[in-house]
DNA sequence: GGGGTTGTCTACCGAACGGTAGACATCGAT
DNA sequence: ATCGATGTCTACCGTTCGGTAGACAACCCC
């Protein structure tokens, strides 16, 4: 009845859906629960997204495009080595406090299989490029320690999006630490961990 | 018929499970493909373990135990700082090499909740207290960076689980990177890795 | 103002899920 | 030889799931 309109519509279901298949599991997830926090019937969640394996495919889509305009526009203006690492880490911990689900979602497709991380990652692409390239220029300059630079990147992303999705470790390790302030310490911690991880040591 | 015996059967349903739990996600794995894979039916299943969560206490339970003596028996005559911290590494890899699906369960165990993960970790919980004053103690010597040494185990945590169980983020990063050979290489980075955050920095 | 398009709904389906009831077979102990 | 405990099975149930069929209403265009 009410026809919110067809474009945003869609992009609300999505949210939603990247919400809950985060927080859930792509299997944990039901099509009736993201459409009723919607508030629509699942058939209208089905007249957009023919089935659940398409929703999941425009979430990848849409999460990928929307890491790629954070992480571009955190670059934007930035020079030093290390000033260009720290603002992309925190860009995406900016990120992550607005949306708590989206480093989830981002894990979960990571564990739904290479096919659907590449959804995702695919879109990604050139900023993956630049950020090795980048970390190979530094390397070459002396900035950086000497080292594989795409498994220092593979590294580096395990590295901050664990300390975004292991909350539940983080309170058994760490104890009693949720909402803004934990996250920001969180964010504290990961940041020295990879500058010490990228600044050249004299010994060994 | 065959009347496998209790203990074992039971101990096979729970690796079984752990198996698939860490592939597909608690609640993407199904009673019956669990009882299929152990060459039994669903309700022999659901006489060890009466429910669906039953099953998946039993699977923390075990997961922490195994865990626990893995590391406990890695650390057996180690002395040096680095050597036990290496060694912790190693012998956790090698745990993934033989069981992969292993680390999977484990962020599974993570990703339900608190209250899972402490079946899990509450069997680690010396094994936690000693790598926390382990830490302090190598801080205290110098020999180890300065910083909050529980928010560090965290990080470290993150950064080897991550490596073990983020194989697509690994295949889009860096490209083909399958088998035992990836699994070596993998452990040298992470290896470095926190090396490099361990080691005492002069600048700042 | 009639007709196609778009959006939302009610009603329903078959399959798979977790779980129950209970028959039956095997075994150790008496 | 019998009996209770243990282990495995067949049969079934209620719910939920992803998905289909089709009615109907609002809107746009001509």
């Amino acid at each position: 009845m009410p026809r919110t309109g067809g474009a945003e519509r869609r992009s609300t279901l999505v949210e939603e859906a990247i919400r809950q298949f985060g927080r859930e599991g792509y299997a944990g997830a039901s099509l009736d629960d993201i459409s009723r926090a919607v508030g629509v019937r699942k058939q209208t969640l089905l007249y957009y997204f023919p089935t659940k394996d398409a929703l999941l495919e425009a979430c990848l889509q849409a999460a990928g495009v929307r890491l790629a305009e954070v992480i571009a526009q955190a670059l934007e203006g930035k020079e030093g080595y290390w000033e260009r690492a720290e603002a992309v880490i925190h860009a995406v911990f900016a990120l992550a406090a607005e949306w708590p689900e989206f480093p989830m979602f981002v894990r979960e497709a990571g564990r739904l299989g290479p096919e659907a991380f590449e959804r995702f990652a695919g879109v990604l692409d050139p900023l993956r490029r630049r950020a090795v390239d980048f970390l190979q220029a530094g390397m070459d300059d002396g900035q950086v320690r000497k080292q594989d630079p795409a498994m220092l990147l593979f590294t580096l992303y395990t590295a901050v999006i664990g300390s975004l999705t292991e909350a539940s470790v983080l309170n058994a390790v760490v104890g009693a630490d949720r909402g803004r302030a934990s996250l920001r310490r969180r964010e504290k911690e990961v940041t020295a961990f990879v500058r010490a991880a990228l600044e050249p040591v004299g010994e060994r």
